[in-house]
DNA sequence: CTGGTATTGAAAATCATTTTCAATTAGTAT
DNA sequence: ATACTAATTGAAAATGATTTTCAATACCAG
């Protein structure tokens, strides 16, 4: 996924290509890490000076609403966005320099099923997010 | 877990107990869902008229600290707190009536080396949590 | 009972987010 | 190209959640 194709995502979608949606673009985009709206401005801004912090969170929206961006969840805090896996992914966060990380193929339907057993839930989502040291956090 | 309990643990821990804090301990203790500082002081005031949001907040603090309390992170937000379970236990909630139930016996293990393995992190942490509909809300 | 100190609630301060609004601008139709 | 029009903008104000400040109160050890 590359900042054009959101920038065309956005498009199709009916909405315009501006300066100050395209700084936001690519700052999200190739970000590593989760950003809040406000570290999005600051970074965005060195792009597009005029930018505004209420157009980040108004593209910020955008953005989830079209699934390319997802919110992340943590003990400090639940205002970061990263850009968001293809398909159903999980997330894997550096609690050192927060760094993520992307994994698939959880097969959690046994447990599933075994907790809609034992509850009498019907279950139809779940969240699964794994913490720890990245590779390089690792060896430092 | 009573909240007896919990106001012993308060008490064991150096803290005083209040008509302000029983309060807010049996309201919180005895609700089978998340509660928000707001709605925890709704409830806790009848109860004790007197009580103060801020004092709301001092004491979910506390109790959160002692682990008597977790956090519940859910689309609409993440202010929300429910008594935490016992030991290593995850959340399973209904999407409808906002109704919690735990679970424990998540066996993670395999998962989690083999995204070690594969990402080269060392996983420390995980959180999982399921939505669903509990037994009342499915058969309505 | 008494005294020292933790705790209280109210008000103010802070921080995150949303709304309002007039000016600007993207993109379509000419 | 040009003009038009509705979407978009940033600033300021409003809102909502949480924290801090502070003087008055009340818990509880002695």
């Amino acid at each position: 996924m590359t900042a054009e194709l959101w920038l065309t995502q956005l498009h199709e979608n009916g909405y315009r290509l501006t300066d100050a949606r395209r700084a936001v673009v690519e700052t999200v985009e190739k970000s590593t890490r989760a950003l809040t709206p406000v570290e999005v401005y600051d970074l965005a801004r060195r792009k597009y000076r005029a930018l505004g912090l209420v157009t980040v969170y108004r593209t910020l929206e955008k953005l989830e609403e079209l699934h390319l961006i997802q919110r992340v969840h943590q003990p400090q805090g639940c205002q970061a966005f990263i850009s968001a896996g293809q398909g159903h992914q999980h997330l894997l966060l550096c609690k050192n320099c927060g760094q993520v990380a992307f994994f698939d193929g959880d097969d959690l339907d046994a447990l599933t099923r075994a907790i809609a057993r034992k509850s009498g839930y019907q279950i139809t989502e779940h969240w699964l997010q794994l913490f720890g040291l990245c590779a390089d956090c690792r060896t430092q």
